[in-house]
This record gives structure tokens, sequence and C-alpha cells, in this order.
DNA sequence: CTGGATTAGGTTGTGCGCAACCTACTTGTG
DNA sequence: CACAAGTAGGTTGCGCACAACCTAATCCAG
């Protein structure tokens, strides 16, 4: 790595597939993924949601939840229906299966818990806050001009192969 | 989120996507990614590499290296030959233009360093540590028996869709 | 009421990330 | 030498993420 905030970038990059993959493991036996699981932390504690909500939550658009919740509606996990007085709002809801669910999974938290290997609550929400901190900070990066680009320099997809010429 | 350290990762995951993001924002006029950035930086550094080091670098397979480098190939940012004395061993090294990149691309790391809003290197660096140790101990998850299961419970994909019954 | 703007959510296409699998090459071991 | 085991990297399939786009429903100014 070149500079340190570049392997900030890189550690987190590495935490998160690496926390991912715990998740993975853990939840391989119901045939859920983290996102999905995601969805249902958020469902088990605040009940019914619309898909915006749901996105709003987890900061995820509606092109990486629309067939994520149409998996988990063909699982049976979730319900959607488009009944309210907006028509445009699709409201999801969890199944049987998915309320019982919260009870099978009771046990992944204390399994995160522990493999975090963080000692305790004000380590963990110390991070908590750093990385939220980058979070809301990294969003506003707007791409200078690059400092030595030769004024009239065209930056572009240096080999993008040939759109028209095929 | 259901308890802290479950917050920690979904605070993870939010900040490798939004760090993602910044990359995006930064590498998309020349059409890179923020995996064939770590490449490139990679080479940068250390000079031509044999898929399997860079897959260590990078704690990557080679599902998700062998299309990538492909790509950066096809881009004709590096060239891959079998050339060694090990003819399974693949070498990748950066071609001129891959070289000229290292230029063109200075601006990105002070781009993102200035994103991340870390005050100082040695906020930086704690960061980095207590990440790298987290995912060093995450990496010893393993799913335990989930606790209130009956014994003798099958821990299947409860709607595992019909596999043989098509 | 009407036509343009806005909004909710779905669709398409690309690029990871990873499991599972495969092939070709190499390295023992007898 | 022959053959089992191991290794390097490629392939396939699936599920995100996200940009770009689309449709239908709603809102709103006039």
């Amino acid at each position: 790595m070149t500079t340190t905030d570049e392997m900030v970038c890189f550690a987190l990059y590495a935490a998160s597939r690496a926390t991912t993959q715990a998740y993975r493991v853990l939840l391989d036996p119901w045939g859920l993924t983290y996102g999905q699981y995601l969805v249902l932390v958020v469902m088990w504690s605040e009940g019914e949601q619309t898909v915006s909500a749901l996105g709003e939550v987890l900061q995820l658009d509606s092109g990486t939840l629309s067939p994520m919740l149409r998996r988990m509606e063909n699982a049976g996990v979730v319900a959607r229906r488009r009944g309210g007085p907006d028509e445009r709002v699709v409201t999801v809801s969890l199944t049987e299966h998915g309320e019982d669910l919260r009870d099978q999974l009771s046990h992944v938290p204390a399994c995160i818990a522990e493999g975090t290997g963080l000692g305790s609550i004000e380590e963990a929400r110390t991070l908590i806050s750093t990385l939220q901190e980058l979070t809301r900070s990294i969003r506003d990066v707007v791409p200078p001009q690059p400092p030595g680009t030769p004024a009239g320099t065209i930056r572009r997809p240096p080999s993008a192969p040939a759109k028209e010429t095929s």
C-alpha cells in the first residue's frame, strides 16, 4: 500500500469481507446471506417495512433490494404486498417462518460478538463511532482535477474497448 | 441492530461500501475498479507478481482474480504470461500503460486521505490495527450447534427450493 | 382538470467475492 | 519409470452492489 490512509481502506475492505464470511458460515444452514439477515434483523426489531425504508436503514438501493426481497419471498421468509393507499409503495412483512427464524438464529449475535475479539462494549462503541464518522466523511469525496494533469488532457478510460468501432 | 457487536459488523459493511464508492468516483475516469486499483498498487510497489502472490496479498482467490485480471489484460493495463519454469504459474506484469497510470493516479491517495476525515497518522494506524486484529479474530468463527436446537434437529435451508422435486 | 415533475420500485448490465469444481502441471514415493 | 497426491490457475453459478434506465402512480402549478 502506498499511504496509511489507503491502508485504512484496505483494512476496512478486508475486515468487511471477513465478517461477511463469518456470517456466511453461521447463516448457511438456513440458506440466508448477510444482506438477507440484515433485512430480517430490521424487521424483527421494527416490524414490517416499506422497500424504501429498508433501503434507507441498510443504505441499499432498489437495484440491490428488489432481487434480494424477491429471493427472500421465494424462500418463504417475507411477503410483499402493494395494498396501501399509495399504490407505488411495497410493504415487506415477515412470514410466520420469518418470525420463527428469530429464535432459530438467536445464537448468531453471540457468535459474532465472540468472533470480533473486541474486549469490551466500550471498545466496540468506539470502533462503531470511528467507522460511522469515517463513512459520513468519505461520502463527500468528489474528484478534483488530478493535480499533475496537463491542461486539456482528457480523463477517459484509456483503453475503453472500442464501443463504436466493432 | 440487536447487539453492539452486530452493529460493529454493519458499520464495517457500510464503511467499506462507502470507501469503495469514493474510489469508484475517483477511478471511474480511467475505467478502473477498486479491486483493479489494488492490483496496480501492489504491482507499482512490488513489480510483477504471480496470480497466487496477488491472491495472498489481497486475500482474494482465483475465482475473483482470474476474471479481474482478464479484464485488466483486455483493457491493456497488465499482461499475463505462463513462461516460467513451472508451467502452472501465471506471472502478471504491468504494461507500459499500466506503468503510466501510476502518475495519472497519483492524486488518489491524497483524495482518500482527505476523505477519511481521520485527523492524524496515529488515529489511522490505531484504526488499521484494530481492524487487522478484528479480521484475524473473526476468521476463527466456526458455527457451534445453535444452543436451543432440539437434539437431532436438521439445520437446513428450510425452504431450499425443491432440488429433486422439480 | 391537465400536463409536467416527482417518487416508488422494478429491470438490465457489469464487476466483484466466493464456493465448488475442473484441468494441467509438478512432486514425491516406491 | 509409474502413479498418487498436491498445487496453480481457470470456469461456473449465485448473490450482492451499483449505475442507468424504465414504468406506473402521485403530486402540483396553473
